[in-house]
DNA sequence: CATGAATGAGAGTTCATTCAT
DNA sequence: CATGAATGAACTCTCATTCAT
């Protein structure tokens, strides 16, 4: 690993250049943040962005590549054991917190083809990228034939519904930024995840009977 | 009425304008959407928009009070008539369609704390604005208490639910651009439907039996 | 003198347009003055300029030759009466008045040709117009020919000496805007009197004696 | 020293940006003159300018904190020596040449309160910067002092006296451009030397005798 | 590979001027 | 002659990108 004079490594800029811009991007929106920032919050020159990624555009879906895998790691490798009632909040709030730095990320892209070409193609490699409710799809397929669920709903749709409530919450707080919501909003959490229990349809196998 | 010179009425401008500017921010979102493109596109010279409205940003709001009451009247005035189900399908498709200009514009407006505090100042005078879930929970609430769908949920939750889905499904295909999704998402709203329904729980009312 | 339908004359827009135009450019400067804000303070249309005037040069012109006579009628017409300091330190508080709107009005023009060309033209045909100190040193020659003042010095020097004393007094005011500056600047003037008297050397006829 | 890519040096940059200010400032005042107009005059690009300069206006008032030294340095160190008249001739026809510079500077300021107050400000640090009577005012004092000019009038007035006439002089040459005025005014200045030591009285000690 | 001054296309905005009414 | 919406050239300033060091 090459060792620069100022004690970093290039590894560690390109890091940095990525953790910065991240930061930046969920404070102040992909329009409002530029290489100038970027480069000084992240402690390097400007021109080194220019080493590290072909243009702003890459930087963006660098991020962006950063982001989603945290993103989807919220989800239990094994979704047999647990309250589903009690994951299915802690989920939700994870959700929240990550759809922070998430939507003013993916609300920049929407209006550049360029930057919504790159990041479809980065997710067409990844399991699940970009499809958020499709871990969650598998989770609750996994506890309907578990009999912790209800299985009167079609699993997909349910999960649709979950992070879909969750992602127009937090948007529409992002825009409107009403002092009087609840910071990480976990009521709102719990009402969704029991109007989604509710739709599943009664369990089989009674929550934390195992 | 007064006809300029160029054989349009001043009205005509400034509805121009905001038409113009509404359809480039669908298709390029806020940012990537000029003045100049805009007067372009309105068959008018730039200056005239300085004319019509003090600046950028007031043309974006008054696009966005021109898209919002269209799409708040998506609702029925009176609940009590029609399946309830036919009925959500097509606010549902309704909504995906008004949510195609929505996004774009909203998500412009994310970085930008001044145009945020605008939309927020026009939306407080108006009922429902903003809170695009608001009218159908008034729906929902009606429908309940005619016992045309089940009271096992709260409609508020209900009418986030449905919302959400939507608004999600929506901008991730604004963001993905999958060319295999079916245009109007009919079969999506169906099933988004079908489960807002079943959280709901069993109507008291046979639907149709009026 | 034809009247309009809104009780003002014709003749009234030129004059109403002009008073506005002065008082405006002694305000802001001519840079800071729009043909929008002066048609507004006029209490006229933008276009009516152009009725009245060529363009807005024609209309500076014609502030410039409205200030200038009565810049010029300060002296008095027959010199030979009254104390000649008194008379002197009068001049010079009443050319301190006058400063404050010549010194914005003159200063927008320097760097516009055309209106520097239009100006010298206009004076061209004026007498003492442009050379303020003209008038006053006729005045002063005529005060040395009766031996009220000493003749110890070029009237023609004296008078510029006078005058540009008061000119830049006034232009630094403007410019630096010390809050300490008394308004009229009488006892600056006072002390000028004095040097002015001073470098002319002794009256042959005592002051007041007449 | 750093060599830029174009063979010029960055310290070049920023005066080279300056020097072309002045000219362009000295020739066609501050209104009349353009970012474009300075930056190629300076064979530089635009943006350069906003490298080296927080924005137009902080160019303004580093062309005018690079010209007052100039300025300022007109007067002798000492001012016991030489023939007063000699040298307050010397210093009149200095003082002509940077009034020429000086005036459309200062004059593109007056409408701009947000220009004069930058002025001001960097002005409140310099002793005599801003009031270019006051270093006159010092040598006539010292000059009074050795008796090498008369003690009849205030030495203060006596200098805003001898720079107000030649600021109104070099004013309303700019404004009326009279092809007639010898360039360097050598004649006008000597007149008001004349007039300010006639003012002063008679001195103690023989000019030349020392 | 790191740097950051230099670049210039392009953004939003202003404003003197025109002209159909 | 009065009006004021329409005009578009020209302005200041931003910012992603380049490249000599």
């Amino acid at each position: 690993m090459l060792t620069q004079r100022n004690g970093h490594t290039t590894e560690d800029k390109r890091e940095r250049l990525i953790e910065a811009a991240r930061r930046l991007m969920a404070e102040r929106g992909v329009a409002g943040c530029t290489t100038k920032e970027i480069a000084k919050a992240a402690g390097v020159a400007e021109g080194t962005i220019y080493n590290q990624f072909r243009d702003k555009s890459d930087l963006y879906l660098s991020v962006a590549a950063a982001i989603m895998p945290e993103f989807l790691r919220r989800l239990p490798d094994e979704p047999g054991h647990g309250d589903p009632r009690t994951l299915l909040v802690k989920v939700g709030t994870d959700t929240i917190k990550a759809m922070q730095e998430l939507i003013p990320l993916f609300s920049g892209m929407l209006g550049e083809p360029e930057l919504r070409a790159g990041v479809r193609e980065r997710w067409r490699s990844e399991r699940n990228v970009g499809k958020p409710h499709g871990g969650l799809t598998e989770y609750l397929l996994a506890a309907q034939a578990a009999g912790r669920i209800g299985d009167g709903a079609d699993p997909s749709v349910l999960a649709r519904m979950f992070i879909g409530s969750i992602f127009h919450h937090v948007f529409m707080r992002l825009l409107i930024n009403e002092p009087g919501l609840e910071p990480t909003g976990r009521k709102f959490v719990e009402s969704v995840v029991d109007a989604v229990l509710a739709a599943a349809g009664p369990a089989k196998v009674k929550a934390g009977a195992e």
